[in-house]
DNA sequence: CATGAATGAGTGTTCATTCAT
DNA sequence: TATGAATGAACACTCATTCAT
């Protein structure tokens, strides 16, 4: 080590405590993803009900202890994964709504993508839409999670949240009805009829009622009855 | 005891027998009633991965060990809840179709009965269409079980017995399309979209993601809209 | 009926309750016979440790519960079982040393009865010589059974019963000193050697660790060494 | 702590930690063996058959789960429990072995050995060649265990291991034919029949049926009655 | 005499969790 | 920061046993 004045020193070492510890919290943050990775994927494969902490850990190569450093239990980390999958889904979704400015064709999209979502991650729709709706509607899990309220990202006001995928057909379809593309009425029932038939495609779809195979087809068919029955006048 | 003569206490001890015997069997078949009451609650509480036999002992506050003087296993039990809920919904929904000889008055009634049936029996049609349709797809649970054919009752030809509700409206469809009640196409197509379409309904409806209120509402909308779509030319 | 003074009705009645009382002794005994004939054939598959009361009430098409009719628990039918399997080797190997005056022939004759009882009844052979010898030394099994004492047929004396196979052949030995068959020794002594060698035999016998093709050879061979090596001077 | 330079405390932190890896090694090793020991007097006093981990927990004062710390399953715990004996007894006998130039001194030996081991073993004894030699004759207990083949030391031909006290002795009694010790004949044969005397000392010896006093007595008169019968022309 | 119903103890095994290091 | 050691609670399941009938 060169000479160094006392005062360099002491910045030398703060500079390189600062930069350990900003290292130290990249790779803390890092360790934390990878662990929500590991443990979206369990979830994938063994769903919610048989979740295993043990499994993740095994997963990323760490002893179960480790994963308590970044997870208060095995709740914790289950719920800071699936709110991570809503938030992905929210997020998507919304992606989609932005990117189509003809209501007719963002309800066409969204749509499409409501039951692509479903058809790619089942363990996920189930989860949100079958199994454990309450947790996708609980604006927070864990009462001291300030942040929580940010579950939705479509949700300035900060009221309860609520299904965005929901909120934004019902948009859409106030405006097509403020564009006069289709005939005025309760949008959000409107929009709840349409909801009811690919909740009920994707949900069967991802069952072993219907086959892979036929889900294109009925979905098609789907498609003209709802839009036939909703739209024509 | 008052005085009688020998034949008729033998008369009397027989008869006493014979009224244990029965008071047995009937305990014994509300116990097993019990039991699967118990069991499909559980069921609905922790899912079929979590299900624990032995709370459901705890449910009904009889040992674990009780519950296998009625069941061989913890499958035998998920069977037996399984099957019983099959059986029942396909008895009354093969009933409905038989009370309605209009086709058209046919598909509407066994439209609701499907709906009336979920949203009344909430933890059997969430097991038998949202969790565990492999199980009412399987034509016999126990290679053993002789009178496994007889689960389906409308299928006297022995043929794997599928889902009863679908092949009903089915043949309702075709019926109103020989009858020219509505115009020629794939009746199976049809019939499942609008399965498709309850199904969506129910599944919603039992869950928190649409109250118990709107339910009605929504059910006429869905109606509306799907015989729109469906039927008219 | 045909008419009957009362003194007569009284003794006819009499008889028939004897019949009947005969009866059901003999239907007791038969009974019981059946459980310990069905126990020991469990006891062959199964062997000591993991007996099962269950199965053996299978077995006889019995309820586990009427088996405690006749026994008092588990151990009781366990050792009345193998009390029986004793009492038989014993009666057996006795109807040997009685049928061979000459002691050389008794000696051979009890050695060749030995290795076969043994490898005709492994378990057996196993639980009297190899796991719980304890059992078959002790005199009685419970402190109250005051019959106890005649388990060893042999043993007028009401002396602690020993291993009876054993105190033949040191008879027949010492017979054969006392003829001059052989020279004089001790006569316990060589017993024991014989003892231990033919016991030596069995159970590699009935292990895997010799084959049972191999048996026969290796029994000549031993009995030519053992012979070669007691009686020659 | 007393004053240390910086150098000096991380050194002492490796050391320490060394240390503590080191000792927790020592720990992890003995409670091994604890568990080991425990396993095997569980198993004298209670059999294969009803072997239970729980209790064998129970006798070294840990829970259940702590085995499954050490041992994958019951299953593994009862084949480490024999492989450690079979391991220990092959070491051994094999190093007798090589300690004897002279044939005939050797045969000896190992007898001497063989008895000597056994009785001071009884628990393993009784496992090896009274149980469970099925084990004992297994070449490898777990399919990934690829170290198994050094099961028996005197195998580097890779074959199959048998039982290596036989093959010393089978070795022993050839190279004395060859010397002219003896007279000729089937080795293996002769082997087995002093394997099956002292076997039969052995096990009577371990069990009630004759006493540890008397044993060496018998010991005695045995060797002298086999070495007459199988060496003297 | 025999049974059916029920229990309590015990089995192997998995898992989330804690604690000292 | 991460780990190894250990635990306690739970699980499905079997068995011997009791009690009322």
């Amino acid at each position: 080590m060169p000479y160094m004045r006392k005062e360099q020193q002491a910045y030398s070492k703060k500079r390189t405590k600062n930069a350990s510890a900003k290292r130290r919290e990249r790779e803390r943050v890092a360790l934390r993803k990878n662990i929500l990775k590991a443990a979206s994927h369990e979830f994938l494969e063994h769903g919610y009900e048989s979740f295993s902490l043990r499994r993740v850990a095994e997963r990323i190569g760490y002893t179960p202890t480790t994963i308590y450093l970044y997870f208060r239990n095995k709740d914790d980390l289950l719920h800071g994964t699936v709110l991570e999958g809503f938030q992905e889904f929210d997020a998507q979704i919304a992606h989609v709504a932005t990117s189509h400015r003809d209501p007719l064709k963002r309800i066409e999209a969204l749509g499409n993508f409501y039951v692509q979502f479903g058809m790619d991650n089942p363990a996920l729709y189930r989860l949100m839409f079958m199994q454990r709706s309450d947790l996708y509607l609980m604006p927070r899990f864990h009462e001291d999670d300030v942040n929580a309220e940010n579950l939705s990202p479509m949700n300035p006001q900060g009221q309860t949240p609520r299904i965005l995928a929901q909120e934004l057909l019902v948009q859409a379809l106030e405006e097509a009805m403020k564009n006069g593309n289709i005939e005025k009425g309760d949008a959000k029932l409107k929009a709840d009829v349409l909801w009811v038939g690919v909740h009920g495609l994707v949900s069967l779809a991802i069952s072993p009622l219907i086959s892979a195979e036929y889900a294109p087809t009925l979905k098609e068919e789907l498609i003209r009855t709802l839009i036939k029955g909703t739209f024509s006048s």
